[in-house]
DNA sequence: TATTGTTATACTCTATAACTATA
DNA sequence: TATAGTTATAGAGTATAACAATA
């Protein structure tokens, strides 16, 4: 066995576990940045995928969230009440309620999304061709299977 | 204006979003995974950051979950009526509570840390450097303000 | 019969405020 | 007085099961 290999093959495994830390410290940062909208962290998924282009469908909000049917029910009540979002009758089907933003909806959708994808300077300031190639490994692991779901 | 450099640096600038995507992805990750010990994922945090070689305080497990100190008695009752940790009372302060990992709670911390720790495929497979490289970018991004919180 | 969304129920996580036992 | 942990309370997210309206 070859000592100096083995202990580089230690040194560099950081990369995952590191990515895992930034993973879990990430929750107090959306907590936070929802909190600035007075919406909670599911609210804030909702808004944030919702489409105010394209109304969809309260199952599929509920795919979205990963989340159950039935709770999609208050979840889309708090956001209704608020006037953020609104159910809108479909056409080919009366069981099914398109969910869509409102104005005032967008209005903090907007700052919200426009927050989400601020980069912090430590981003910002990366060479070009490092950014490139990082998304490229990032995007890889996220189509990876097992990790998405 | 240079036409090029504007479209290259609309580009490269899937760095953040992406990885902004991969955070929300692995919430379901870790959501799975601690359901796999019959854990939700706030006591999968809790014994992930309980230290089995030093017993902490409740006071500093609610610091490290990110919650109000009356939330951690509730989390902790439940991992301890399924003897995976202990309180033990502090000899210096009779106040405080030291909280222990049983050697039941050891087994499944393990496991779970195990899990944590064993790096997709798509990382596995890339080059040392780029490893090394990638850790370090994302180090700095977890020591950053704003982030972590 | 099957599906969409709702309601009822129960459990967990969350914060705030009041409490206890110590310090 | 101040602090560590608890309890009481209320609100939000979660799943399961039963339900109404519609397909």
């Amino acid at each position: 066995m070859n000592e100096t290999l083995l202990k580089s093959g230690d040194n560099t495994d950081e990369l995952w576990p590191t990515l895992v830390e930034l993973v879990f410290a990430t929750k107090s940062w959306w907590v936070a940045l929802c909190s600035e909208f007075d919406l909670t962290p599911v609210q804030g998924q909702a808004l944030r995928v919702l489409d105010p282009e394209r109304p969809i469908p309260m199952s599929t909000l509920a795919e979205q969230l990963l989340c159950d049917a039935s709770n999609v029910t208050g979840i889309v009540d708090k956001l209704e009440s608020r006037g953020l979002i609104a159910r809108q009758g479909a056409d080919h089907d009366r069981r099914v309620k398109q969910l869509a933003v409102t104005e005032r909806g967008c209005q903090i959708r907007d700052k919200l999304i426009a927050a989400i994808m601020t980069p912090p300077r430590s981003v910002i300031g990366l060479p070009r061709e490092v950014k490139t190639r990082l998304a490229d490994i990032l995007r890889t692991l996220l189509n990876e299977r097992g990790l998405s779901r």
